[in-house]
DNA sequence: GCCAACGTTGGC
DNA sequence: GCCAACGTTGGC
C-alpha cells in the first residue's frame, strides 16, 4: 500500500470530471520517472489530485488507483495530441493506470498551505521549477493533508 | 499571458 | 558524450 499525488489541469480534466465519470485511465503521462512511479502502483494504492495552472493550486480530493500501469493507448493513435511516433506495439514506451474517483475534499489544502506543512519541506512539489506530474506521498503527509482538508 | 525551469532531442 | 535549441510545465 503506497501513496501517489497526481497533478492535473482542471481545465483538461478536473476532480470534478473524474466523480462525474466514477474512474478513468490516466493517460498522456510523458515523462519517464513519472512513468515509473506508475509502473510500481498497486491497486488500491491512495492517490492526492491535485490542480495546477489554476489561481490557487493544490490538493482538492482523493482517488485511487484501480489497476496496474498497462500500456496507454493514446501513445498509437496518429490523432491524439499525446501520440509517440517512436514508440512501438511491440514495446510500448507510455503506460496508464487506471484511477477512481474518492471524495473531495471540504477544504482544499493549498500549494501555500502545503509549503508550510514540515512533512512537505523535502518534496519536489513545493520546489521551484518541480514539472513531475506524479510523485510518491509519504505516510505522514497522506494523513496530515487528510486532517487539514477537515 | 508571461516566463523561469526543466526534460528531451539531435547535430556535431 | 556534449550541449544548444526546442517544447512543455506550472506558478504567478
Amino acid at each position: 500500500m503506497a501513496y501517489w499525488l497526481m497533478k492535473t489541469e482542471p481545465d483538461a480534466f478536473s476532480l470534478q470530471d473524474l466523480q462525474q465519470r466514477g474512474q478513468e485511465p490516466w493517460d498522456g503521462i510523458r515523462n519517464y520517472q513519472a512513468r515509473n512511479f506508475l509502473r510500481s502502483m498497486q491497486i488500491g494504492d491512495g492517490v492526492f489530485i491535485y490542480h495546477s495552472r489554476v489561481p490557487v493550486p493544490g490538493i482538492v480530493g482523493t482517488a485511487e488507483v484501480v489497476s496496474t500501469a498497462h500500456p496507454d493507448p493514446t501513445q498509437f493513435d496518429p490523432q491524439s495530441n499525446h501520440y509517440d511516433p517512436a514508440s512501438s506495439p511491440h514495446q510500448p514506451r507510455w503506460d496508464l493506470v487506471d484511477v477512481a474517483y474518492r471524495q473531495t475534499f471540504a477544504h482544499h489544502v493549498t500549494l501555500d498551505r502545503l509549503r508550510t506543512m514540515p512533512e512537505f519541506s523535502d518534496s519536489p512539489l513545493i520546489r521551484k521549477g518541480n514539472r513531475l506530474s506524479i510523485l510518491p506521498i509519504t505516510v505522514d503527509q497522506w494523513h496530515h493533508v487528510l486532517q487539514w482538508a477537515g
